[in-house]
DNA sequence: CGGGACGTTGACTCAAATCAATAACCGTGG
DNA sequence: CCACGGTTATTGATTTGAGTCAACGTCCCG
């Protein structure tokens, strides 16, 4: 079904960067840059609110930090999408996530003191980098701050519990509903399209991150697509039902559901709902 | 590929502490001991250091926080356990994991001002209640509170990506091997013995964690023990091989075993291959 | 003693892993 | 420009681990 509307895909999610025009292309932003990101709300004044906070830009591909490596700082995402995932002896990756502007990267490092888990730009990203001993010596000062990064690791841990959600108790179909719900929410609260965006991450690394094999994801797009619930090209995702993906996505298990349907085989899913909930 | 458990609403223990307050008693502890609890290293001297913390005592089944309630404060365990879970709107449950001594709880919360999860003592526990405004207003004075809670975060953060590496990517007895190990760990760290202990979880708290059925959880534990690696008397688990075990649990995939097992164990789970690195 | 939660085990079924083949697409270099 | 190798994606055929249903035993509590 590769047919038809090659989306230029690759420009949806551009222009980030140049809202923060005043950031040139060399590495330093402002304190009040790094709040703004992180805060959003009444962060004009305080103190050491015109510190330069070091930025470092990287290509797609290229690693923020690795596995291992002992913690020099912890970054918060400017521009671009980052894959975290942590790698087995054997070579197997786990991606534990995906982190996009304003979130947090490398802080799980502090309490052992280095990272326990990999970092890896999936396009031409920024971040600010926050040194630890610049943290705990500006932070007196910075009460704002402080919040800021409090909130910022909060989400971080929220964001996990939802790898848990999307990993558990459901069908395959559900799993990748729930990872596109959750992608669109990502880029409706960066002020792009929720409705339409591009997949920065390779079927490989959803499929990772959700807990299946890859060749589940491809066969559940395309069930995501035969429902009418999205339209799908490569990387490529537009969300033409967004009420029923989402009343989709929040389905739990599928009751084999009366087959009087003209489905080949097996009732992969058609709209199951919850089941007899109490007993 | 895993369903929650269901929830046992009735069995959820309130009411308790309000009828009998006298048994869920407040109480009093100093900042010293926290830090102790939290750091271990030298935290002898500082500022505030004699603050008084109020401490919080729970009995099994009694909740120390409940989903959506709006966030007072974060907790840190100062004895027992506590199972984290959330719940879906259809009455199942997944539990993100279990806190024992020394670990944070309902840091969550900060970022959206309501707890995410609910979090129930599994035994007679008691926690240090540490509340934000608190928080803040004596932060600037103690570096090192600082410093422990965002090591209390840090863990809390990896204990999240473990949850990830045990449910993704194995066949369910490994990934109930990892779980053990997991537990023993965490039974040492704490001077308690790392090769016989008794679980404070269900089967099906435990299923709910690993993302499998609980019927699973049961035969799982027999293979273990058909394999030579535990004995296990209900929650009394006794790890006879502990290295047999480790190495069971790094196993991704299972290559059938000298073959002669009448368990015709096989089974990879997910896999994702190691990308060459640089892309 | 009956009701309830908990735990184990067996039988049956199916969703998804695996194996496998094909088709874009990409960068590179002749 | 096109050919070539590599990576990614889709789809089909086959196999199986584990979910589901169900029966049964234990322990605890009122």
């Amino acid at each position: 079904m590769a047919i038809a509307t090659r989306v230029q895909a690759d420009r949806l999610g551009e222009g980030i960067v140049s809202r923060f025009p005043s950031l040139t292309s060399e590495g330093q932003g402002g304190m009040r840059e790094l709040l703004q990101l992180l805060g959003g709300v009444g962060v004009a004044q305080g103190p050491g609110m015109d510190m330069p906070v070091p930025v470092r830009r990287l290509h797609e591909g290229d690693s923020l930090f690795h596995e291992g490596a002992s913690a020099d700082g912890i970054y918060f995402v400017r521009a671009g999408t980052f894959k975290v995932f942590c790698t087995a002896e054997d070579g197997y990756e786990q991606v534990l996530g995906f982190s996009g502007r304003g979130e947090l990267l490398g802080f799980d490092a502090i309490g052992l003191g280095h990272y326990a888990n990999q970092a890896v730009a999936l396009e031409e990203s920024s971040v600010y980098v926050v040194r630890l001993r610049d943290y705990f010596s500006i932070s007196p000062r910075s009460p704002v701050l402080d919040r800021a990064v409090f909130r910022a690791v909060s989400e971080a841990l929220q964001q996990r519990s939802e790898l848990a959600d999307m990993m558990a108790a459901v069908a395959a179909e559900v799993r990748l509903a729930r990872f596109l719900v959750h992608v669109s929410r990502r880029m409706a609260s960066n002020g792009l399209s929720s409705r339409e965006f591009h997949l920065r991450m390779s079927r490989r690394d959803i499929a990772s991150y959700l807990g299946v094999a890859h060749e589940t994801v491809s066969r559940s797009f395309t069930a995501l697509v035969k429902l009418g619930f999205v339209s799908v090209d490569n990387r490529a995702v537009d969300i033409i039902d967004m009420d029923g993906l989402k009343a989709f996505s929040a389905s739990t298990r599928k009751q084999t559901e009366d087959g009087s349907r003209a489905h080949s085989s097996r009732g992969p899913a058609t709209r199951n709902y919850t089941m007899p909930l109490m007993a």
